[in-house]
DNA sequence: TTTTGAGTTGTTCGA
DNA sequence: GTCGAACAACTCAAA
């Protein structure tokens, strides 16, 4: 009998899974296995809320092959020696997985390779993650692309619409052994998931629903409503996207799938497949540049007068920061582990350019409490913020948050969920309390610096030097090429 | 081959 | 109040 592995990582689904698909065509016997081994990832192991996500993703993935008859196979340890133990122990012929490319992962994939073939073990390795694999999309000199249009321009064209591979039917069981989900202690020891919990259901049962909600209601003012925070205007599937309960594949053919039956404008279509775009733009860089997760893709950034500044890097971790929007967006993220795309953006550009502070530092944060994290994305788009990456946003574009404030939350509506300590305040002066005359600050019970802090630094004088310091490098090339 | 124009998400200033 | 220009530098594709 032949009796094939599948070694699910960040594919955490059985429907529209290649690896899993071609080792049930192969076998009689196919065993499903998850073998957790963080340490293999660092630095970039799972976050805190990344854990919490995994936890839930994994109990209900169990639950799903359990109703198919079989079991998923939990182990701990290296995976390398657990991948070989589980071959022998099950007499097993092949192992098959969906690649994760990140570098950690690469490196790691490829010793195990070459481990498998030395014990005539074959292994077959598939993208479950990604529309297209990386490394596949290359312009006319051969080398990848660093401009976002002309990426996509290609994508597109490399086709992008395949059906997606059904779910198994039944599974056949094993009498493996295998450890529960809670042994992995994934769960935070304190409990501090309450916010998650009311906002999020994990599993591709629920991935569905949401993809379902997307198409259903949110995507027709998708390219409007997306940019305010205080709507449910974006999709919300960027967890279910990191960790492989739904695939890139199944969230087109089922936006196709809505406009073929004339139910959306094909704009909002576009403008939202677009937003896959960027992620697989994101995925194929990190390929392409292993060092994107640490450093600067544009390394004349690293001469900028980056601070180490620890109180306003603690004040902005917190939610206190003295400027409401950054403060509101940071208290949503450790609440729920998530925040809107548009607030990512002001908050990840007040901590680089009016704070100073490495991008790096403002990542790290993100991968610990955003339930989304994913390498590619998370410092792609950070790098995009701070202008230090490919296609960047330019050096002089600096986010106002008051501005942005007043222009995509009028009347406070996020503003007040998140800070409740300002509610009384009237909309004129819930963008900036500071500005409120004393009496109306008392009416609104807010004591500044007590109640709600005030402002942390200086955002006129903070942007002048931000962009004289860009001027001063930018003279220092031209004196160096002259 | 060379040139030209366009390119996710912004802000400020002056007319 | 609104509008256009200026604020880089560089990649890529089309002409």
């Amino acid at each position: 009998m032949k009796t094939n592995i599948v070694w699910l990582q960040r594919d955490l689904r059985l429907a529209d899974n290649p690896a899993l698909h071609e080792a049930l065509q192969q076998a009689e016997q196919t065993i499903i296995v998850y073998i957790h081994a963080p340490q293999e990832l660092a630095p970039w192991q799972p976050g805190a809320a990344s854990r919490w996500w995994l936890h839930h993703s994994l109990e209900a993935l169990q639950q799903a092959i359990t109703s198919l008859g079989a079991k998923l196979i939990i182990r701990q340890g290296p995976s390398l020696h657990t991948l070989l133990g589980l071959c022998s122990e099950s007499k097993a012929d092949a192992v098959y997985w969906n690649q994760c490319y990140t570098p950690q992962a690469i490196r790691r994939d490829q010793a195990i390779r070459e481990a498998l073939t030395s014990c005539g073990v074959s292994h077959h390795c598939y993208n479950g993650s990604l529309l297209h694999t990386p490394g596949s999309i290359l312009n006319k000199e051969g080398k990848p692309y660093r401009v976002f249009a002309a990426f996509w321009n290609a994508a597109q064209g490399l086709g992008l619409g395949q059906t997606p591979l059904a779910a198994p039917q039944r599974l056949a069981d094993n009498d493996l052994h295998f450890e529960s989900v809670a042994s992995l202690r994934l769960l935070p020891k304190i409990q501090w998931d309450n916010g998650l919990r009311q906002h999020w259901r994990p599993g591709a049962v629920n991935a569905h629903k949401q993809l379902y909600r997307l198409c259903d209601e949110i995507l027709n003012p998708y390219p409007e409503a997306r940019d305010y925070p205080a709507i449910e205007g974006t999709s919300r599937l960027s967890p279910y996207l990191a960790f492989g309960e739904l695939s890139p594949g199944q969230v087109v053919a089922a936006l196709l799938d809505t406009f073929m039956n004339c139910a959306i404008h094909g704009n909002a279509c576009d403008s939202f497949m677009r937003q896959l775009g960027w992620r697989e733009f994101a995925h194929h860089t990190l390929y392409h540049f292993p060092e994107a997760s640490d450093q600067a893709l544009n390394s004349r950034f690293a001469q900028l007068p980056w601070q180490n500044n620890p109180s306003l890097l603690k004040a902005w971790q917190q939610g206190r920061t003295g400027y409401p929007i950054i403060d509101a967006g940071m208290r949503e993220l450790w609440h729920t582990g998530w925040m809107h795309n548009r607030v990512r953006m002001i908050v990840a550009s007040f901590i680089t350019k009016n704070g100073m502070i490495p991008w790096l530092l403002g990542a790290r944060w993100f991968w610990d409490t955003l339930v989304d994290a994913d390498l590619a994305s998370n410092s792609f788009n950070w790098q995009w913020v701070a202008g230090t990456g490919l296609d960047a946003a330019p050096y002089f574009r600096i986010f106002n948050p008051i501005r942005q404030s007043q222009k995509f939350d009028k009347q406070g509506c996020y503003l007040r969920r998140w800070l409740p300590e300002l509610a009384a305040l009237p909309d004129e002066y819930i963008h900036t309390p500071w500005q409120a005359p004393a009496n109306i600050l008392n009416a609104s019970n807010i004591r500044l610096g007590i109640d709600y802090p005030r402002p942390s630094l200086d955002l006129a004088m903070t942007r002048r030097n931000a962009l004289a310091s860009f001027d001063a490098i930018k003279s220092k090339l031209n004196k160096h090429s002259s």
